[in-house]
DNA sequence: CTGAAAGCGCTTACAG
DNA sequence: CTGAAAGCGCTTACAG
């Protein structure tokens, strides 16, 4: 597969489409639509802004000479003007999103339906100086609202260099008390959520329930400690926790090292990638499950339902926690209007095909 | 697992964060930095543009006041004053921001490494009234640059509304000609990886090769291009089409319809998530794979070593394609400075677990 | 190498 | 309900 790729560039359409600096000088500014319309140009920008007290005929003469002339307002001119961009820069990492696209899904469609641009900064480093790099870069004084995706450490430093006076929500873990306590913030119970899945396996008679952790941002996440909350309260012994990054690769190695102990009888994954990798290593190791091991993931990707076995897994609602991030901030940029608050769905237990009663023996 | 979720908001807070429509008052201007450093707001423009003949000594004191007031300029009157916005806007569809997060990670690193702001426009429906709505939101006299991913209808009808005068790059299917003329533009060739992918199969010994198509943004697809060259070049019976979209459902009810088929010993899968599906419905119909059905995918996701069998898959270079897009941009936004134009890597076959000989009968 | 003037295209605040 | 003036905070174009 050689030749098999190609970065094509016709050097005509280049110059066509683009090439100088400035704007293009054609393009109609506020003032021909007020022109054509045979009004001031405060009137066009009342229209512009639906301000309420414009008689119907004008509105109608303006809206028309905007059609007319396709006249799009500068972004750019607004924003400074008012002071205040309307628009959300979305703050996460890499790997945020690569696990989690629906959450930025969830906040490009609320912001979208209230006028508001999204803006993303990718965090690839938990290294004060990188993330102090890409705060300089995205927060100036004219930015809009940041959310931050604080669910691991890139996010958490990022969260706490953004400068005062700039309107910032957060996506929590669960376990985050601190920050809850100093930002508006969004949460998805996956403490009660692992306490569930833990439990559900204990009912099935496992005597307890290993889990292999993925990265917190901080000590303690709150899936390990719902985790350790349904041991401890089943007096069932808490083994060592094995821990693993996001990746199908991290949980096949996490796997291996569980396929061998052969009290691990239920394991708790901290995502479904990890859980894809863990399955295999089970497989590879000969043990099948659900009759040796039973294994419980998180997220509930769209794969989930045909790994093999299918998996039992903890549903978590990133698209709903995408809307509430931007409802939260919502209010914060513009105080007119109904503020419709959603709610994220509350975590749920699909139980699937990897978990069953252990063997007797 | 009721009361699993919440959307915290503490008051106190808000209020301190934000509220005021206006940027706050204390911030530092260009103005504030010029009189702290001795010289004129016109040169602090030049040290924060790093015009090349500026002293040594005032530059140091002029950045040195930067520092001092913690001085960030105001992206919205750079933008105005300049006539253009130094951002990249990225139009793609939700599924393709699903299946490739990569692609817009490319972008942004390296959009980022030029200092470039990146924004996002998701479409999540082909339809123009849709799609114009987005452009109307997306496309102003100020825009920077926009990347569209028209792998898809909903990016091939936004290339296309994207009005006049934006610098504008098009990452594009193989297949897609018309738009590749048109348009300066960065290609994955697949229809060389699907025929390799093709003939690999074949020359395992397999009498045809079945295919799941994904939707296409043309009437046929690179990949399925490639897929019947592959199959008429060596004369073999070119069977009919099965379609799917992206998701592991999908492929999963196409799966189905294969396993019936005693005729398909060899299915290539228009991508991982589809084969996910696919390989789960000869499962469930007892067929084994290699040994009854080999199986290909495209992609190659993360999990994909991680299939039961492990997949055997096309390598794509999304991450550098990613690269290409802003590197094509680049110049047509800022004509100073070197633009080293990397290249995507080709698409490469990995054999895994999923293909084999066709048994003996 | 540095600066004074004008302007980018809107909106805010004030009149009427 | 509508408009004339001033200004948002930078950069461009012109001088010196």
């Amino acid at each position: 597969l050689t030749p098999a790729t190609a970065a094509h560039h016709d050097p005509d359409v280049t110059d066509a489409q683009g090439g100088s600096w400035r704007a293009v000088p054609g393009t109609p500014g506020i003032r021909d639509v007020a022109r054509l319309a045979g009004v001031s140009p405060m009137t066009v920008s009342r229209v512009l802004n639906s301000y309420p007290k414009v008689s119907e005929t004008t509105r109608h003469r303006v809206l028309h000479a905007i059609r007319e002339l396709d006249y799009r307002p500068s972004r750019a001119a607004r924003d400074l003007s008012r002071g205040r961009s309307r628009s959300v820069t979305v703050m996460m990492s890499s790997t945020t999103l690569d696990v989690t696209p629906a959450l930025l899904r969830g906040i490009d469609e609320s912001a979208r339906a209230a006028g508001f641009h999204v803006e993303i900064g990718i965090l690839d480093s938990p290294r004060p100086t990188a993330v102090d790099a890409a705060i300089d870069r995205l927060c100036d004084p004219t930015t809009g609202g940041v959310v931050v995706i604080a669910f691991d450490r890139e996010g958490r430093t990022a969260l706490h260099a953004i400068p005062p006076g700039i309107p910032v929500v957060a996506a929590l873990e669960a376990s985050n008390h601190t920050d809850r306590r100093r930002y508006p913030s969004v949460v998805l119970d996956d403490r009660i959520a692992a306490l569930t899945a833990t439990r559900y396996l204990l009912g099935l008679g496992h005597r307890t329930v290993h889990h292999v952790a993925i990265p917190s941002s901080t000590t303690s996440s709150a899936r390990v400690q719902g985790w350790r909350a349904a041991l401890r309260s089943a007096a069932a012994e808490i083994p060592e926790l094995v821990t693993a990054s996001w990746s199908p690769r991290s949980g096949h190695e996490a796997g291996r090292r569980l396929a061998a102990d052969p009290r691990a009888t239920a394991i708790l994954c901290g995502n479904d990638n990890v859980a894809l990798g863990v399955l295999h290593a089970l497989r590879e190791a000969g043990r099948t499950v659900p009759d040796d091991v039973s294994v419980v993931g998180f997220d509930d990707i769209p794969g989930a339902p045909f790994f093999a076995p299918p998996l039992t897994t903890v549903r978590l609602d990133y698209l709903g926690l995408g809307h509430d991030c931007f409802a939260l901030l919502h209010p914060m940029l513009d105080a007119t209007g109904p503020h419709p608050v959603p709610r994220v769905a509350a975590p749920s237990l699909i139980i699937r095909d990897t978990t069953a009663r252990p063997l007797d023996r």
